[in-house]
DNA sequence: CCTTGACCTGAAGCTGCTTGAGGGCGGTAT
DNA sequence: ATACCGCCCTCAAGCAGCTTCAGGTCAAGG
């Protein structure tokens, strides 16, 4: 595949694909004949799932540890079984910051009916 | 108000509310006879609803914009009711991405127990 | 008086991308 | 053949949004 494609599966931009590239995410990507990068149906799978971690806000030093798990082999999957298990928990209280948060949007937006019903 | 009980409030950084300021996003903090930033509960309020806002995704400079409908007084409240009723459709979206890489991410664990299981 | 602690300012540093400059390679139109 | 186009490449600089650091002021307390 051509890295236009992975980006599309992604979601991530090129300019993005080749940052985490250099940054050690996606150690194993190998070049065409022309130079190119070829990536296998694997590397796309893995970039999605690095695009995923981080959409979801791991940042990129445990990324970094996560990827390196990957690079190690099969032998590693039970820590990234708790990896993946731990920043779920984050996950799930991020989800509950974001619930407060919507609901002191809630609040502000009622007050500002009021105000506004006031002057009707 | 002191800034640190204002920073434990909104949950905000001290740090943070000063680059706040700087940035033009609360233009109407006092100062005390000391020089200390006095932070009057509204002060506060506002400070609270930025730290929702950001929270949330919204980016600095409409945030700025924001903030300016603040500071140009009520006559602006239609105009920020909108501003956040918007925001929140993206908060909407937000959501729906983080639903779809927290399915991605358990597919992945699921993958990572066959693997375990199958050499348990 | 002298230290402690909360605050101040201004500037530099950090993370995670994005943008820009400059270039190569392959295909098609002239 | 050559000129152009689109897709890719690298390396470096820029940007957003904080955080950290260095150096300083003032007020209260031992």
């Amino acid at each position: 595949m051509k890295i236009a494609e992975v980006s599309q599966i992604a979601g991530l931009s090129i300019s993005t694909i080749h940052y985490y590239e250099r940054s050690g995410l996606c150690p194993l990507v190998s070049r065409g004949a022309d130079g190119h990068r070829a990536f296998s149906p694997a590397d796309c799978d893995w970039l999605l799932l690095l695009a995923s971690l981080r959409a979801t806000g791991m940042p990129m030093a445990e990324m970094r540890a996560f990827a390196d798990l990957y690079a190690a082999g099969e032998a590693t999957v039970a820590e990234r079984k708790a990896a993946l298990l731990a920043h779920r928990a984050r996950m799930d209280e991020r989800r509950a910051e974001l619930d407060a948060c919507q609901s002191i949007l809630t609040r502000k937006l009622k007050r500002y009916d009021e105000i506004l019903g006031g002057r009707a």
